[in-house]
DNA sequence: TTATAAGCGAGACGGTACGTCGAGTCTTCTT
DNA sequence: AAGAAGACTCGACGTACCGTCTCGCTTATAA
């Protein structure tokens, strides 16, 4: 149960938490002083420990990120079977995505994560190369582009969650049933 | 084969062409004057035309959505097979990311378009309606979450081309055959 | 009779204006947004004629320099006697500082200016330099050293005018009086 | 021979000390922290000795008028002609004015000494008086005026020492010489 | 010899000014 | 008459310094 080990700077997670809450609201564009209020902080002391905008926004990605983390190593999913696995993996992001969402639409620079898309990339590999290897998952399509198409799938379930009000459990449930059995009928 | 229908200002034009290219080669973030000088023009025209930047934007997208709506049409999808029908929507949806696939990372006001997301939703909407009203597709989903999930993998498609340089078409093979028949082999 | 020969920006005129005005009321720790105020003029507006402080403070420097010149140049140094010259020097100096006063308790950078220094010194020195080859100056007392005491006489006097309500004709006879005859009485 | 009869803080003495060298040598906008670090010192240290900015200011003029007025003490002026003690004030000053220099440039508060000014001048308007008293020092001027011109010319002579290279000894000579006999040559 | 208090260094914090930059408005000049 | 050039206001961004504060550490005195 790996819950948060390193406490870090509580100051740090007060203004993660103020960012995340202003950007969910007021949209990516909010100011960094309207953060640093928000936190009931000063601006310079927002910019003592996010140095500039596009820092806090990976102070953000990296807890979102760490969140995704902590519930892919909650998940279990290397004792489960794939389907399962995928299913709780979704599950897992869209708790996350409801906090975190607004990272969707933020400018995707490739150095947003070096080793971020890795760390949470990985266990979702690894999940589906076991599918494959098992002869649960198709082998007719790379692994890789298993791997972002069922991403795609997910940042579409945290939005269906969130905008279109379909609650979190159908809407993983939808993804899941899409992903793996796809929408047609079998013959 | 509609061609274009209204000519529309030809500054208009060479304006959203530079702005598309501009936005794509340095980011959402660039400015208004560097818009202007790639079209070769003066910042107030920029502004005459477009009030501002959210209207630039608006444009690009009714541009986008214009070209998507042209290929739609094309792509003659009422005469066709469901599977065939989704096959050349996304390919005619990919052919328009190419161009603007940017746009997938802008701010993502909901008033970007009343009607925009109708005008491209609905065929696509209908041809997965048309799908579940045959019986090739499965009706335990509601359409509205197929189609939401359908435009994921789309999405991702305009990213692996882009990115991952798979191949238009073999990412658009991907796409389909993921979303038909899913990642699950039969058993 | 030079009047302002060259009209400059009558914005920058304004801003010099301003900058002269509250400088001289709230001192010199007064801040830029305060001067554009002043002025009636944006912040960004100041900053795009004086890129910074400093360029703000030789722009008066400068604008002090050119009314000096003027009077300068008005006073007609050179067909009066040394003493009538002096004396016209001083109160022209007067004048002008009764504006720019301010500016003796600036930080007192050397590279002010390299000619402007020079620009206002070089008449006073022709004139202390010409009463000295007339015979009517003492010549035991280098010019340079004699340049350089009249002209803290000259601050004093227009800190005398200023501050302890002396009248400005009073305030030039008197450096006038001592810095020709001195404070001792004849025997 | 009055030798520093307060022993005052000695940690106080070496902020001044540094603060003195800082200011003198980096002109009055060094930061606090750079005083600070002269010193030797942390930053609060500094706050604590002075708690602020002004309070620093003021301690160094407080340090400049003590030493001046123990070189006025030890100047005898009041057993000596006025020529002489005017040659021995002005030859104090300068001992002074070359570690305290820097204080003429700074922002002129009038509070800068309620009784400073009256600390260190009235030593020299009382001689200037007994000058006036004794017939050797004309009655035109008012004392107070007298007073001025002779401060002017005392900042003059630090500056002609410090920057023009002027020996101190010359540069005294050369005021006295002026404020009691001026630069006219006597008929 | 130990406990306690005072002074110190380090450094976080809020606040404010500076200087930069982009957005959007408006005016003027040209063609 | 419409477009290009560009000045202007506004406001956010990021930097730097000031003055306040709290935290440990050291040292010097007191028990």
């Amino acid at each position: 149960m790996t819950r948060r080990p390193e406490p870090h700077d509580p100051t740090a997670e007060r203004l993660l938490d103020a960012a995340a809450q202003v950007f969910t609201e007021r949209g990516g564009t909010a100011g960094m002083a309207e953060v640093a209020a928000a936190a009931g902080v000063g601006r310079a002391t927002l910019y003592r420990y996010f140095p500039n905008r596009a820092a806090l926004l990976r102070g953000l990605v990296h807890a979102a990120s760490e969140e995704v983390e902590r519930r892919i190593a909650d998940a279990d999913i290397d004792n489960v079977d794939v389907r399962e696995g995928l299913s709780r993996l979704c599950r897992g992001f869209m708790a996350a995505g409801s906090r975190y969402g607004f990272l969707a639409a933020v400018e995707d620079q490739p150095e947003k994560g070096p080793d971020l898309h890795r760390r949470l990339g990985d266990p979702v590999r690894a999940l589906l190369e076991r599918g494959v290897a098992e002869g649960v998952l198709r082998d007719d399509l790379p692994v890789e582009t298993l791997f972002a198409l069922f991403t795609g799938l997910l940042t579409q379930a945290v939005r269906l969650a969130a905008r279109d009000g379909l609650g979190p459990e159908r809407a993983a449930a939808a993804v899941i049933a899409l992903f793996l059995d796809g929408a047609a009928l079998r013959g």
